[in-house]
This record gives structure tokens, sequence and C-alpha cells, in this order.
DNA sequence: GTATATTTTATAATAATTCAAATATGCAAT
DNA sequence: ATTGCATATTTGAATTATTATAAAATATAC
């Protein structure tokens, strides 16, 4: 569940990248301490609150690279911020739209039911659910 | 199923909106023949092709407008682009990663079972479900 | 017709993301 | 170990989609 610094950098060799100071910077906020649901925007505060200097176009190609292989997937749910996800097995989310929070919902829980039949000449690629929730005003 | 001058118009003043020459343009291409999904671009074209010039700040003020008014709803499923649906009605969608192309998923077909508790003192907004289908190159 | 409110649009601003030039890394040859 | 070199990586600058501003144009109410 918690992963040193070694684990790290085999992660990221194992993904043929190499390790730079900065991507194991991002490596160590993602995948040391569990699973996290993360922005561009935030994981960069994060990263420079360490006192590790990266830039934003170093953090959006890390999160693209961390995701083509396999290591992060994007959560699509805000049309003006992409999500990214340290959980890459199949599970579905809750968002709450006033806090921008994505929670998983646990794979096994929800179900999907009688998928009609796919457009002419597709297969699946996914089946995303998001379950948008808000604190009512009371 | 298909709106003529008159509904077109009867439908912009019932959302307290004035129609104008550019309202009635983008009503007559979202509303008059059908429902839709369009991005705000397309809508633009579209428009700009029927002779009636319209800004893109009009463009992405309408849609707004129309959404607020619950005439349109927006859909999240490429963070790159909004998309705006004229079928207000809940339904789920089929997206075509590589064409871009959202195609409803009828009400009634599809189901959504045992979703879990929500999160702490919130309730449910919306489900939305994402069928993300692919052209598999042969 | 005139007053008032709404709408449009040119232009500027913003935020997320991508591009391309500069730099760092890994590996092979010495 | 050191050097040379191809390739991967980083980052400042550019691009894109979208939103804000604010002045001119238009629609409605009286
Ligand atoms: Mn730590
Ligand atoms: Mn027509
Ligand atoms: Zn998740
Ligand atoms: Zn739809």
């Amino acid at each position: 569940m918690s992963l040193n610094s070694a684990d790290l950098e085999k992660k990221i060799r194992d993904a043929r990248l190499r390790p730079t100071r900065q991507r194991l910077a991002l490596a160590e906020l993602l995948y040391a301490h569990g699973n996290r649901h993360v922005t561009a925007e935030r994981l960069h505060s994060e990263v420079m609150e360490t006192g590790v200097s990266v830039s934003l176009a170093t953090i959006y190609n890390n999160l693209h690279q961390f995701t083509s292989a396999g290591l992060l997937r994007e959560v699509v749910v805000d049309s003006s911020r992409s999500y990214f996800d340290t959980n890459v097995t199949p599970h579905h989310h809750f968002f709450h739209e006033q806090t921008g929070a994505l929670e998983d919902i646990p794979k096994g829980a929800l179900s999907v039911q009688n998928i009609p039949s796919l457009p002419e000449g597709t297969e699946i690629s996914s089946v995303d659910v998001i379950v948008r929730v808000t604190t009512p005003r009371r």
C-alpha cells in the first residue's frame, strides 16, 4: 500500500521512463501514500511545496506519460479540468460538484446493466459511471 | 418532433429570452429537426453557413442561457471541449473516442444498480453513464 | 416614439494544455 | 572512468477553448 523510494524508481524504470528528479518527486506524491485523484494544478502546487521546482508543462507531460504507461487513468468529470486517478483498476466515481472532490465507488458495488447494442462497427473501450452529488444548502 | 418558426419563438419567449435574429437562427439549428449534440464551434460553423452572422461569444452566451433555462444540458465526455445536448430528459450516452460523436442511450434500456451510500451530507444531482467506444483498426 | 432593459460583439483576459528549443540522461566505445 | 552521441526530458513560449468587459445595437414596454 505504501511505496518507498526504491519501489518508486522501479515503477518508473519498469514503465521505460527515466527516474529524473522531477519524475521521482511526482511519483512520490502520487504513489507513496495510497490511491489519489489529482488535477495537474493540484499536483503542481504540492510538488512546489516540497521544494522541488517543476514546470506545469512537465506535470502535464508526466501525467500523460504515466497514463500511457498504465500507471494512471484520466477521469473526465469536469469540462474545465482533467483529473488523474492512481487507481487504474475498473471502478466508478462520486463527484462532488461544489468541492470538485472525486471519490471511488468500489468495484462490485455498483453495476451497469443492459447496455444496448453498440453503434455499428464499434467496440467498448470503457464504461464510466459518474454519480454527481451536491451538498444541499439547508 | 419537428418545430416550426412559431414554436421556436414560443420556446424562446417561454424561457424569458428575446427572439433575436441570432437566437432564432441557433434555435432553428438546435431544435427544428430533432435532438442533437453539438459543440460551440460546430454550432458556430453551422449558423455561419446559413448566412446568419453570429459571433462566437454569442454562441457561448446562448448555449449557457439555454442551459440555465433547461432547454439544453451540458454533457461532459471530453475534457477539451464542451458538448450540449438538446435532449434534456434523463438518458445516457455512447461516445465515440475517435470521431467525437455522441449518441443517446435511450432511457429504460440501460440501468445502474446498487449505488452505494453517498458521501456524508450529500444528495444525488445526476447519474451519468458514458459508454466509450472505438472503431478497432483492423 | 422614447425610455429601459436585454443582447450582441469586438476585443481583452484567462486558464488549461501543447509545442519546440534547450538540457539532461543512458549507453556504448575508448 | 571519460567521452560522444542518440534519445528522453524539461520548460518557456505559444496555442486553444472559453470567459469577461464594456460599448453599440436591438427589442420591448409604456
Ligand atoms: Mn512521503
Ligand atoms: Mn430547417
Ligand atoms: Zn478513482
Ligand atoms: Zn444525449
